[in-house]
DNA sequence: CAATTAACCTAACAAATGTTAGGTAGGTAA
DNA sequence: TTACCTACCTAACATTTGTTAGGTTAATTG
């Protein structure tokens, strides 16, 4: 007899659980470290028991390649969305900024999938950080092929190698893990700040306004 | 407090075993994380037993957390030394570059101290990242008084907030440790990119030469 | 010579780890 | 009703962990 059911037909009870141990291991990962989060941490912070977490999952090594996986997917599927809205001839700066603002917030606005990502990727087991590497490097192509259209035009210096330019900035972004607080910072502000910094420079204007070449 | 301010003249065997231990805890920490690596690991890389570190050593705790110091004090070190033989009114550009290269060269340098500092420091409890943040700060000092004179001096535009900038700067030379390969990259020509990319921007000059003002 | 010390070792401790086998309450379906 | 399935639990397993207590050896010192 169905009464007022209130579980939703898509989403079963096992679903929910499987996500709340995703987003708990994410937690800890990002603040204890991969080896020293234990599952019977996880669990216990799932209202759990260790052992229940292999009816949801095969092994520790595949909680933590689902939680990498998903912090960089993240962060791809924002910067992505994000360009897909601004015109095809949209500026240098604008486009550095629209970019990085959607880094910045995905990285930083409540996903420990993210920060746990910068954090462990270290400390996994090689044949972990060895499946996780496609991904990375697709998003990191994906930047490269954000800015080669830009060098192309000359709105970027042709001695400008672009390829260590987004190590530059990815480092400078995730860096932010480390020292962003929401209640200190304005994330929009800081995303601004980082786009004129490479973009300007930090030398004064030489000149006040500029014409189009 | 525990400072080994006078290293004996002659090298003990002792001190000769304690270095090894350092440089052994830093390169193991630096590939597979804080808690993942066991005083067992550190030991038998010794060519000694898990018990015997504590001849030298307290705990873990202790030997982690001079890793952590020493691995900012050479950068600190570098990076002072570097500057000092700088002329004291030279330009934004040059001590920037300067800077810059001393930090990467210490960090990157056949250094496993540095690159562990940066990896493990989210990992390592709480009482050990806590002592070692003084350390941080200071370094992070010596970064704004290098660059506040300059902001006075008008090289540095009096929008740019310095305490950003550095945070910025940081992220970009450390994440060096995950992507800078000896063999590909020359580290000169990436210190010099890195300087010219805050300095300069990614635009090209809008005016082929400058005067002095 | 004997006594001492520096620099290790052995062997164990309790605690914690990932993982597995088997059990069970509650709902669903026939 | 009976049978089945989902989503857990309990209890153990073999290891590994940091740490300690109590040797042992070789060199140094008096």
């Amino acid at each position: 007899m169905s009464t007022n059911s209130t579980i939703p037909v898509t989403e079963t009870s096992g679903a929910i659980s499987r996500q709340m141990i995703l987003e708990t291991a994410a937690r800890l990962f990002r603040h204890e470290g991969y080896a020293a989060t234990s599952l019977r941490a996880i669990a216990a912070a799932c209202d759990m028991k260790a052992g229940s977490l292999y009816y949801h999952f095969e092994s520790k090594d595949q909680i933590v390649s689902e939680v990498l996986d998903i912090g960089v997917q993240r962060v791809f599927d924002a910067v992505k969305l994000a360009l897909e809205e601004l015109a095809p001839d949209a500026p240098l700066g604008v486009v550095l900024h629209c970019a990085i603002e959607a880094h910045l917030r995905a990285l930083l606005h409540s996903h420990d999938f993210t920060s746990a990502n910068i954090r462990i990727l270290g400390q996994v087991p090689a044949s972990v950080r060895e499946s996780h590497r496609a991904l990375r490097r697709a998003y990191e192509s994906h930047w490269l092929e954000l800015l080669s259209p830009l060098q192309r035009n000359g709105q970027i210096r042709p001695d400008v190698d672009l390829q260590r330019t987004v190590y530059f900035l990815f480092g400078a972004m995730n860096w932010a893990t480390e020292w962003y607080d929401e209640k200190r910072f304005d994330l929009a502000q800081v995303a601004s700040e980082m786009a004129d910094l490479v973009v300007l420079g930090l030398q004064p204007p030489l000149t006040t306004q500029r014409t189009r070449a």
